[in-house]
RNA sequence: CGGGGUGUAGUUCAGAUGGCUAGAACGCUACGUUCGGGACGUAGAGGUCGUCCGUUCAAGUCGGAUCACCCCGACCA
């Protein structure tokens, strides 16, 4: 057992989860209840994720804007499912300037200005952006519209979890406007698809997805598509959804446009988001008793280089270690050379284990010897020794290999967790006191056969 | 909102039945020796014991109140 380990994920799942966050860094407690401070590293993760779904995102013909945080009560209540589904859960402005204490101490006291109307703080913007939407669409020229926002939500849940679920979040809403529910309906697959093939792809993790089930469905939608992914303790986890909104909105924010034939109609309408959720997805999907495991793609670090050396041969491990940095560069953008001093190289092993970093190389005496270097990869933590002239082509397939092998762990997961085909009532039997296991359900409508319910408590229990 | 628990150093915690001039580990600072799996030595810095009131010669310790946080439920598109 090393000094300060993490706890087996068999011994406690939950404990563990929370051990790898705090020991690879990615975030911690704030002072702000239910609200976490990301931290560098953790963020790092974060801006990966953006990067390479905001690309695919803009491949959708989607444009990046940005919407108030805070949105007039009134409008909330506009659509009455939605605001029955998020009243519970929202944080309201009432008040506007805080004053100094009148005997002069310079304490800071209730504010006494009242707003005229309450704001809440955005809990998903779809109100605060149709209410805009409604003046920019007016012909069917200006469709289909699309717009997505990198922003920070809040919700006031009653327990938290970090990553999976935080008081404030950050996460991407997309939203777009269409002039017949046809379209909407192609957009609302495209940005599932989009989330299913990102978690593959990115993520390395193997996604279930299909039609929520009505009570699982989002406030306001006709219908909610949702991938779920299925954890190392065989729960699952909703990962993003992607809603046909029908006409819900337009009709309540007056979302109207003349058609070709001179008619005025309202338009169709979806939306769709992940967020720093997913982040807890990665952490309990790849990772080990030994920290973070992290799929090469979104790794803030892919590669990290660590010398061994003594006060003898300090000079020329490092300058090797540069030299092979510069080597492993001309593949990978982020590799790393650990060359701080006074930190013993077993604590460095140790550090970047815990942070999840794919690829480890050693150099010392022993590889200088032989003109090799020591690589050791995070997933199956295999040592192997590789030599000098091969070893940026070794890097990249190691790389590839590392991503192939994650995602294939992970649908090996899902495999073994067949989804079972219940009749609605056997399901709920099923689903009741159970951990959350990812079933299915057919309802036994006609209307349903080609999109097979599921349904699953993941995302509505903490472990 | 129910049920349970905890507030003592930067962090995690120890301090039965009141006697404290409040400790440990880790972390931190300085110097030196180390460096192939979380190094070591020496010297240091660091605290109104959550807050308020009470009991007492004496309160970290007992009583009351209050606040905060954690866990288990309930709730959670």
């Amino acid at each position: 057992m090393s000094k300060k380990g993490i706890t087996a994920r068999s011994q406690n799942y939950s404990q563990w989860y929370l051990d790898v966050i705090e020991r690879a860094q990615l975030a911690e407690n704030s002072s702000v209840k239910g609200c976490m401070v990301i931290k560098p590293y953790g963020y790092a993760i974060w801006e990966n994720i953006q990067k390479e779904l905001d690309k695919r995102i803009k491949e959708m013909g989607v444009d990046n804007a940005y919407f108030p945080l805070f949105i007039p009560l009134s409008f909330l209540s506009k659509e009455a499912s939605h605001v029955k589904g998020f009243a519970k859960e929202c944080a309201v402005v009432t008040h506007y300037r805080l004053k100094e204490a009148d005997d002069g101490s310079g304490v800071i006291v209730d504010p006494d200005a009242k707003l005229e109307e309450d704001l809440i703080v955005r809990p998903t913007s779809e109100t605060i952006m149709y209410d805009t939407f409604s003046r920019w669409v007016t012909s069917w020229r200006d469709l289909p519209l699309k717009i997505n926002q990198w922003a920070n939500i809040v919700r006031w849940e009653k327990r938290t979890r970090p990553f999976l679920r935080t008081t404030e979040f950050l996460w991407q809403e997309g939203h777009t406007v269409h002039s017949t529910h046809e379209e909407s309906l192609k957009q609302v697959n495209e940005a599932f698809e989009m989330y299913r093939e990102f978690a593959k792809d990115v993520l390395a993790i193997d996604v279930y997805g299909g039609r929520k089930s009505e009570s699982e469905k989002f406030a306001g939608a006709v219908n909610t598509y949702g991938v779920e992914a299925l954890m190392q303790d065989g729960k699952a986890l909703q990962l993003g959804t992607s809603h046909d909104l029908g006409q819900n909105f337009s009709k309540v924010f007056n979302i109207k446009f003349t058609n070709k034939g001179g008619d005025i109609e309202n338009a169709w309408q979806t939306s769709w988001g992940v967020s720093t959720r997913m982040i807890g997805a990665i952490i309990m999907a790849h990772s080990d008793d030994l920290g973070l495991v992290l799929p090469p793609v979104i790794a803030p670090i892919s590669v990290v280089i660590i010398p061994i050396y003594t006060s003898e041969n300090k000079e020329e491990v490092l300058k090797v270690s540069k030299d092979i940095l510069a080597t492993v560069q001309t593949v990978v953008e982020n590799a790393k050379l650990d060359d701080r001093e006074f930190v013993s190289a077993g604590f460095k092993f140790n550090e970047w284990e815990k942070k999840g970093v794919p690829i480890r190389i050693e150099i010392g005496e022993r590889d200088l010897k032989k003109n090799v270097v020591t690589v050791v990869r995070r997933d199956t933590n295999e040592r192997s020794e590789v030599s000098i002239n091969s070893l940026s082509t070794q890097i990249n397939m190691t790389l590839n290999d590392i991503q192939d092998t994650l995602l294939s762990r992970s649908k090996q997961r899902l495999a073994e967790n067949t989804h079972e085909i219940l009749s609605y009532d056997e399901f709920k039997k099923q689903l009741k006191g159970n951990k959350g296991f990812i079933k299915a359900y057919w309802c036994g409508k006609k209307e349903c056969e080609d999109a097979i319910k599921y349904e699953t408590k993941a995302t509505t229990r903490c472990f």
